[in-house]
DNA sequence: CCAGAAAACATAGCATTGCTATGCCATGTA
DNA sequence: TACATGGCATAGCAATGCTATGTTTTCTGG
């Protein structure tokens, strides 16, 4: 009845996109379909304007890291895992950090927060197989505990990815997350352990 | 020898572009001094531009949040008043929030990172303090426990600010101030109550 | 006291921004 | 095979930040 659209030209916009905040070039309507051979038109039709484009490549961020938590394999130390789900929660942000910006930017619609529980959900679960493994006291509601893990990864990383603070201070995250399982009930020794080789899964950047 | 620039300009213009972003007006050159009797110029001859109005906005941002630090006033415990200046960071942000977005948007120099600094070295006192008084174990560092209850309170209120968490969230703050100070040395019971008592300072909003 | 100069200030215009109006063309359907 | 629908291209709009240029004001040196 018509022509169709070549979801092949969102993904094209949206990786030119990705990458123009990468090398740092402003992205503006023209800027970012030059090169290409689509028209201005096209963010139009795929995005319904330049706002449609940056909640897009929001959406985008927010699956980046919901595939990388998947990488997280689950272990026998529900405790180690949680803290490498926060381990590669930093990782992303650390190795898209203008993306991760953009994530956090205003604007924070109905549909980009549901990308954000999508993506909290995972921490929930850890914290639910570390309370059914009996690590955490049972009155501990897994969603609170999650969202304070949320909480400190995020207020690090961005304190970080925003200039004020120098990429060194993400060390902080570990004894931060042990001090909170300790604080709802995980031996402490057992906790620092568990901490420890969870954490290892991140690998920071050289130059900080 | 030449005209002197008048400084109430200056401030007429900030506090028109503070209420502004109180009141979710767009902040354009034409429109900050639409109203007023000064031209687009004056932007030019007392920030160099927009750009650097809005740094200004960002350093009248940290006066002001070292302003409501001062209020916090030193009582006999310092763990109480280490939270009160946390629950004082709290209440700024949400008094200010989009101003408090603007402070940690995106190009941070070397003078906002000063002010900064200015503000993170109240957090700092109070742990030393704190330290001195024995509360926390003998090798603890100031600054590094200053930028761990920083981050906590940063999480927090920019996950409220910008929209993903509910403002409730942030009664997380306590328990991980809590969880934190213990983790370092405090005595659970004192820490407890030395957090309840210096929490009490903050009105949360009612609509939340 | 008064020229002169320097800086604040006003006006106008520039390139660039996101967006929309308009027409063309490809494509799926009847 | 005709046609209508929606993707696509072009051109142009208002608004943006900024700068060039002239005017006015005010401090200073003689």
């Amino acid at each position: 009845m018509a022509r169709t659209k070549d979801p092949a030209i969102r993904t094209l916009l949206l990786e030119r996109a990705a990458h123009m905040l990468r090398t740092r070039e402003p992205i503006t309507l023209r800027s970012l379909v030059a090169g290409t051979n689509v028209s201005t038109m096209a963010v139009y039709t795929y995005f319904g304007g330049m706002d449609g484009m940056w909640k897009a490549l929001r959406q985008e961020g927010f699956t980046r890291l919901a595939a990388r938590f998947t990488t997280v394999a689950e272990s026998a130390d529900p405790v180690r895992d949680l803290t490498a789900l926060v381990a590669a929660y930093l990782g992303n942000a650390l190795d898209h950090p203008d993306l991760y910006r953009v994530m956090f930017d205003a604007s924070f619609d109905l549909e980009d927060l549901k990308a954000a529980d999508a993506t909290l959900e995972h921490l929930v679960q850890a914290v639910r197989r570390a309370k059914d493994a009996e690590r955490f006291r049972a009155g501990t509601d897994p969603l609170d505990l999650a969202i304070q893990s949320w909480a400190i990864a995020h207020g690090l990383v961005s304190l970080v990815a925003n200039g004020p603070l120098p990429p060194r201070t993400l060390d902080h995250c570990a004894p931060m997350l042990a001090a909170l399982f300790v604080s709802v009930g995980d031996d402490p020794g057992r906790c620092r352990s568990s901490v420890e080789h969870g954490w290892k899964r991140l690998r920071l950047p050289e130059d900080r």
